[in-house]
DNA sequence: GGGCATTGTCATTGA
DNA sequence: TTTCAATGACAATGC
């Protein structure tokens, strides 16, 4: 099964998919997320496949169970003759054939019956002399497991790794038979067992003697703090990392179950320890054998990335559910950097509300506000401001915003979200001055002359605290509706939504003050479309004045030509003309009239003076 | 510091 | 009578 686990993964991880989970892995880091959350997906797979294989193991059990009623007799036989030192010592065999050729018949002593009642630690006493009567004959329990040193020195890491089971171990070198597995009585007394304070500082305590004996070969996790007895979380794992490395002494299934009793342990350390643990192990046993004893269900993947060729199984999952990865240490938490960043990302309000925290907390607390614009307008709800508050606040001294922001303070004092930034002056100071240098930032150019960014500036500004106090009075509806929408639809909108006073007051204002707003500007726009327009009148009319100006100056010019040309034809006839006694006629003394039928008369002037006068 | 342009807002008016 | 657009007037702001 492990094989075939690891021709399953390892495509994944050698080929170009690696790139893609990589990829994904980091588009989990911007969503918020850490690498847990892929390596999780991939841990419940494992932890599937491992559970198929407790189901085989449980079927091998069985079978084992049988056999163990058949050599039950043998067994006692060899307690009667006390061969079990003897057999173990002399018997020449490494360890890893003694721990290998039974790795799944450890404790399972056919005296160990213990009802589902809790054990006192006396009689876990009993029952472990029991089950060990050579051990007990000689020394104490403590001494049992200086003998298994001095057995199997060479070996002592794994014995000192295994302290619970080495105890087992001793019956079992001494007798590798299969002895009998009362799978739930037993778990639950071991359980109870290994739950004892009382015996696990004992057992810390062994673990002190052995490395003692072994020259500090001890694994690293056994660290001092882990032998101090008072040191509750300590010493579980240790007999966990017990049970996980011999897992035939203490089968998978107890380790669940004695992970489920204990679930401040944080087994994920000690396996990654287990792994760095297992090349030095390997030196020292047949891998194949040793990986199948103690490594059964754990450390499997990563204990193939050490070369070592007992890959079965991912059991890592069983010990360690990554959803249910315990306490970590600060160190932990340190490296845990993607993590470590989104916790801190997605829970602002914890970090600004510790006003009281030191300066580096509040400063960090500043830069994860949820937004500038949601910080800036808490500031606005407040009562208390100062200059630079004020001018961003509302350039309109004496309208109805003052009114608005009194009316804020006092109905937002107490909500949650807006009190750690009213205590904030600091980070709040450092907001508006944010704000206020941010739009030079995005320009480019501070010193920009262009009249468009000003506007554009400005406008949001406006904009932005328009939304200011309607978030402040939690108005349902956004600024741009309440401005925009027709009459019906804004009627609709607010019938819909129980307002208060202020909040009906604050939505009429702003409606009004957005329809006003954008009526002034359509106002000054049609005003300097008119102007436009009246100075392109301006300009025709001022032609059309130069166009008949210059017609009048060309009609005076034809007229007075006309008129010279009239002149000179009346001479010329007037002077064609005869008397009777063919003289000229005078000028002074005649002239040519016309009539409307055409006819021309000469008309004596004289004569008409004459005719004058006697009228007259 | 004053002038100018722009913009928001208020008050008023008329449709 | 209410609503809304239009507009004059004022103030704030920035250049």
């Amino acid at each position: 099964a492990s094989n075939t686990e690891m021709r399953c993964l390892r495509p994944l991880r050698h080929s170009g998919d690696i790139d893609l989970i990589d990829i994904l892995w980091r588009q989990d880091i911007d969503l918020g997320a850490g690498r847990e959350v892929f390596d999780y997906c991939q841990r419940q797979k494992e932890h599937e496949l491992q559970q198929q294989r407790e189901q085989e193991e449980d079927k091998r059990l069985q079978q084992q169970r049988e056999q163990e009623k058949a050599l039950l007799a043998q067994l006692q036989l060899d307690e009667e003759t006390g061969e079990f030192v003897p057999r173990l010592a002399t018997s020449g065999q490494p360890l890893q054939t003694a721990t290998s050729a039974a790795p799944s018949q450890v404790i399972q002593d056919v005296s160990f019956t213990v009802d589902g009642d809790a054990l006192s630690f006396d009689e876990c006493m009993q029952l472990l002399a029991e089950t060990f009567p050579l051990v007990e004959a000689t020394e104490t329990t403590s001494s049992c497991l200086d003998a298994a040193v001095a057995l199997a020195p060479n070996s002592s890491h794994i014995m000192m790794k295994s302290d619970p089971p080495a105890l087992t171990q001793l019956p079992l070198l001494t007798a590798p038979l299969p002895s009998q597995r009362t799978s739930p009585d037993l778990e639950q007394a071991w359980m109870e067992l290994l739950s004892l304070p009382e015996l696990q500082q004992c057992l810390n305590m062994q673990m002190e003697d052995t490395r003692e004996l072994t020259g500090g070969y001890l694994p690293t996790n056994t660290t001092p703090e882990v032998q101090d007895p008072n040191y509750s979380f300590y010493p579980l794992p240790n007999l966990e990392e017990v049970a996980s490395n011999t897992a035939d002494v203490c089968p998978p299934e107890f380790i669940n179950t004695f992970e489920e009793s204990f679930p401040n342990i944080a087994p994920l350390d000690h396996l990654n320890q287990m792994t760095l643990k297992a090349p030095d192990l390997n030196t020292h046993f047949s891998a194949d054998t040793f990986c199948d004893i103690f490594y059964p269900d754990v450390v499997n993947t990563k204990v193939t990335s050490v070369t070592l060729p007992c890959g079965q199984g991912n059991g890592g999952n069983s010990l360690a559910e990554i959803p249910n990865k315990p306490t970590f240490t600060p160190m932990e938490l340190q490296d845990l950097s993607p993590g470590d960043t989104f916790d801190r990302d997605n829970k602002p309000e914890i970090m600004t509300e510790c006003p009281d925290s030191d300066s580096g907390v509040s400063v960090e607390a500043s830069s994860y506000s949820s937004s500038p614009e949601k910080s800036m307008y808490g500031d606005r709800s407040f009562g208390g401001y100062s200059d630079s508050d004020m001018d961003e606040m509302d350039s309109n001294p004496g309208s109805a915003q003052s009114d608005y922001s009194e009316m804020f303070s006092l109905s937002f004092q107490p909500d949650g979200l807006q009190t750690p930034l009213s205590v904030l002056p600091q980070q709040r100071d450092k907001e508006l001055k944010h704000g206020k240098t941010e739009p030079d930032d995005e320009t480019g150019h501070s010193e920009s002359p262009f009249t468009k960014d000003k506007k554009r500036r400005r406008s949001e500004k406006r904009l932005s605290r328009d939304e200011q106090r309607a978030k402040a009075l939690q108005i349902p509806f956004t600024v741009d509706m309440i401005i925009d929408l027709p009459v019906d639809d804004f009627n609709e909108m607010m019938s819909k939504h129980q307002l208060n006073e202020a909040q009906l007051a604050l939505v009429r204002d702003i409606r009004r003050r957005g329809k006003n707003k954008v009526a002034a500007q359509n106002c000054r726009k049609r005003k300097m479309e008119n102007i436009t327009e009246l100075e392109y009148d301006l300009d025709s009319l001022k032609e059309e004045k130069e166009r008949l100006q210059t017609e009048k100056t060309k009609n005076d010019s034809s007229l007075r030509k006309t008129k010279q040309q009239l002149n000179t034809l009346y001479l010329e006839v007037f002077g064609l003309l005869r008397d009777e006694e063919g003289k000229p006629y005078s000028p002074l003394e005649y002239s040519l009239q016309q009539t409307t039928d055409g006819t021309v008369f000469l008309v004596p002037r004289i004569k008409k003076t004459l005719s004058k006068k006697k009228d007259s």
